[in-house]
DNA sequence: CCACCTTTACGAATTCTTTATAAACCGCTT
DNA sequence: AAGCGGTTTATAAAGAATTCGTAAAGGTGG
């Protein structure tokens, strides 16, 4: 799949059994890997060892995943996939306020993981802000400069907040996006309870943008946690 | 990458750090580079020493980005490109129209500076507008030497204003302009409040170009947003 | 005096916020 | 596995806030 130089991957996981199996997993797709047992160390790898994206348990000694997220965001815009157990839900979105772009919920399938590494990695170079002209992006066309959005080729018109999600949404097409996140960014920082803000919005959005408003394919939603982008299929 | 003179880039923040590293990095292209630790001592080291790039960040003492924006863009065109720290989404939007060509969240590698600076570069001379005697846009004819309108073969009379006003629209046909900056270009940059000037004038220069004012085809309204002169249709 | 710009005023239109209700979802018990 | 509270989500629609369109009065300079 890969060219010259292998994607690196840091899994970060206090639990040697399961570090020893994505290891594993991850080396046979020819992803070069590295393992760390606690944020602390993970930290260390990385600065000497800069990942291409980094894979973290939640709960570690020393330094647990959510700090590790807050370090880590403040060094670099590396993706973070977060695993979590059932009962860490507050947490999971606390990591994912931090910054975390996923999360899978262990139990988890090798196959299951492998897909959202793949997806992560491929949006990777995408994510981050760039050229701010336009973005085309599955059946979107943003036009930044005009302030228009075209869907499936057809223009749709939308209010200045309506607007700003979209954008907001679009540009960080695949990453689990919080409701406090998404408020904040739109409404500001007085607004991050507001959820119900959210919802009236995404189901105007949704409206405008979708082929069925009912069964959404571009706004998902992340039930407990907020909502997502979806560019393909 | 540069022929006989290299292009001049100031670089405006008052962490000492940040701008240490830019200076290294930008150097290290081949790129002449001044520094200055606020927006007063970059309006001075500007006007001795005229840039072709200025790179500003927001925050900072006696004269922020977005005032140093507002001044350089009285005296100049440069090229501006903001730095600003993640979640000021808001201050972002006042820094693009307060005239900033770019932005750039922070943390960011230096390659992505790089290649922001370069792709600013580029766009710069084309920025500046060609010499053109006339423009034909769908029903409309702009005589800029005679300085005349016609509106589908038909010519009408105009004041200053109402003309300025119509030729900024056309020339950026199919953009939606902010009121900000529609009224800093129109009246100046102490004007940019008075939204209502704007209304007036729009709709006195809908009675006189549009088929039926009362449902505009050409100048349309965003609301809360500007105008968008449409060229189609 | 005339053309133009500025200012004011208010109903109409649009968006944003808030509320209400039904539907969907989760974990839990039976 | 089915049923059942307790949440969260989807949706519509009323209410509040702001802006827009328009006409007209007031001001300015030649």
């Amino acid at each position: 799949m890969n060219i010259n130089e292998a994607q690196r991957i840091l899994v970060v996981d206090d639990e040697t059994q399961i570090a020893r199996v994505l290891r594993r997993g991850l080396s046979a797709r020819g992803y070069e890997v590295q393992t760390a047992s606690d944020g602390e160390e993970a930290l260390n790898v990385f600065s000497q060892w800069p990942a291409n994206l980094v894979i973290t348990d939640l709960s570690m000694p020393q330094m647990g995943g959510l700090e590790l997220c807050r370090r880590l965001r403040k060094l670099s815009q590396v993706p973070i996939i977060v695993l979590s157990v059932k009962g860490e839900e507050r947490t999971k979105v606390e990591a994912l306020d931090a910054g975390a772009d996923d999360y899978i919920t262990k139990p988890f399938g090798i196959d299951e993981l492998l897909a959202r590494v793949r997806a992560t990695l491929r949006r990777a170079p995408t994510a981050t802000e760039r050229e701010v002209k336009e973005i085309t992006l599955g059946d979107f066309h943003v036009d930044l400069e005009a302030r228009t959005v075209a869907a499936r080729g057809e223009e749709v018109h939308l209010t200045p907040k309506e607007y700003e999600l979209l954008v907001y949404l679009i540009r960080r097409a695949g990453k689990v996006l919080t409701h406090r996140v998404l408020l904040g960014a739109i409404w500001g920082g007085d607004y991050t309870e507001q959820t119900e803000y959210l919802r009236v919005f995404v189901g105007q959005l949704r409206k405008k943008i979708e082929v069925d408003p009912a069964k959404p394919r571009y706004i998902l939603t992340e039930p407990w946690i907020g909502y997502r982008f979806n560019a393909e299929s």
